[in-house]
DNA sequence: CGCGGGCGTCGGGAAGCCGTCAAGAACGGC
DNA sequence: GCCGTTCTTGACGGCTTCCCGACGCCCGCG
């Protein structure tokens, strides 16, 4: 879910744009001036700010320099202000893209898209798992440690990393790793969840996150 | 040096452009055709495209979906189109910025700051990366020190250093090479890493860089 | 106490995968 | 048409991975 700070002294316009952004799914905050809107960036790191220049309390290049001085948040600033002296001293301050009202609603959600979307590609997904001793990266199929894993390994330990807390059934993990053939060698299980535990937990013999649950199936716990 | 592609049908606008982006030291390249525009931009691998819809050719946004089917260079459309679809169009085909004709220069130019401002980072660490005793740079496809790579060696180079520390799968190392027809031939990988590991790493037989994961793919580590 | 089912562990054998050498086939420049 | 480079294809040894059977342990049950 994408979180959007707008911050607009306008209540009209701030409730224009708050009911359009959650009607598109977006979860919005709101800030009616520069300070406001500083502090709650600080607090709740939203994925995007929605800035007008004609704040109230700060001038808008300012909030810009304020919040480019510690976060990398894309910018989109969406003012009345039409002036290219004004759209490049908020470009240049740190703005990633200016908008001019009266503008396109369709038009404004594009462009959001448009910069959430190259700012999405740049930051790299934190799907770290820790897991005894090592960290688990999925998207890139990488262990800490001198540890390395087999496909078949990979793909029960993908399964089980999946879905954390929940019990997996062995007739789940079997099928989807060795396919609907194999639904009856248990064995295969039993040999390679010993492997993972053998090559992950901190104490093979009493596993801490790789756990049977007998007749039924393994469960990974965090 | 910012090397920017401009492609526009108009000869005066390219001309106004080519003479006001070489004066702001910008490295610029131009196409009369979208045709021209992707030969261009996959020949010399430019920092920025500025792309007018408007092509003899080609639909500007084919030519957004050309360059993003290899490629995240920053591309700012630069038209006379003003209508809001026009806009949304272009930028869910995954268009940066949208600046309609007639435009004032020093606006353009804190666009073209904004974009590639964005994208500075990533682009700079694609131009130097330290592969054993040599040093390579993607965007202009050229290595420190006395070695020469062939096509398909850069191929696979390429897909291996654009993915740094994650696992590229031999399906598609072989699809982006050799073609979908080819995603058997397992063997051509074996032969080609060979030869990448022989000109790059410091002991071929012990790779560092260019690490297999049996049964699953190739992995490079900076 | 004996028994059987489910589970964890060990080790061997077979298959598949990987790296390497080598040579033929296609391609491009002259 | 010739030659050098590049790409494809084949063969072989070594190693990893997978499969499979054997055994011991724990626990509930008769």
């Amino acid at each position: 879910m994408t979180r959007i700070l707008v911050v607009d002294d306008e209540p009209q316009i701030l409730r224009a744009l708050r009911i359009n952004l959650a009607a598109r799914h977006y979860e919005v905050a709101v800030a009616p001036d520069g300070g406001t809107a500083l502090r709650l960036a600080a607090e709740s790191h939203p994925d995007l700010v929605l800035l007008d220049l004609g704040l109230p309390d700060l001038d808008g290049v300012d909030v810009i320099h304020g919040l480019r001085g510690w976060t990398g948040v894309p910018i989109l600033v969406l003012t009345g202000r039409f002036s290219s002296q004004d759209k490049i001293e908020a470009l240049d301050a740190g703005a990633d893209d200016y908008v001019t009202k009266p503008f396109d609603i369709e038009e404004l959600f594009a462009r959001i898209r448009a910069v959430t979307r190259r700012v999405g590609l740049h930051e790299e997904e934190l799907a770290r798992i820790q897991v005894g001793d090592h960290t688990i990266d999925l998207n890139t199929k990488s262990i800490s440690g001198e540890v390395r894993l087999t496909p078949t390994e990979w793909g029960l330990l993908e399964i089980l990393l999946r879905n954390p807390g929940k019990l997996v059934s062995q007739r789940h993990l079997l099928t989807e790793v060795w396919g609907r053939h194999h639904v009856k060698e248990t064995h295969y299980l039993r040999q390679y969840m010993a492997q993972l535990r053998r090559k992950l937990e901190r104490d093979p013999a009493r596993p801490a996150h790789f756990i049977t649950e007998a007749g039924m199936g393994y469960r990974f716990v965090p």
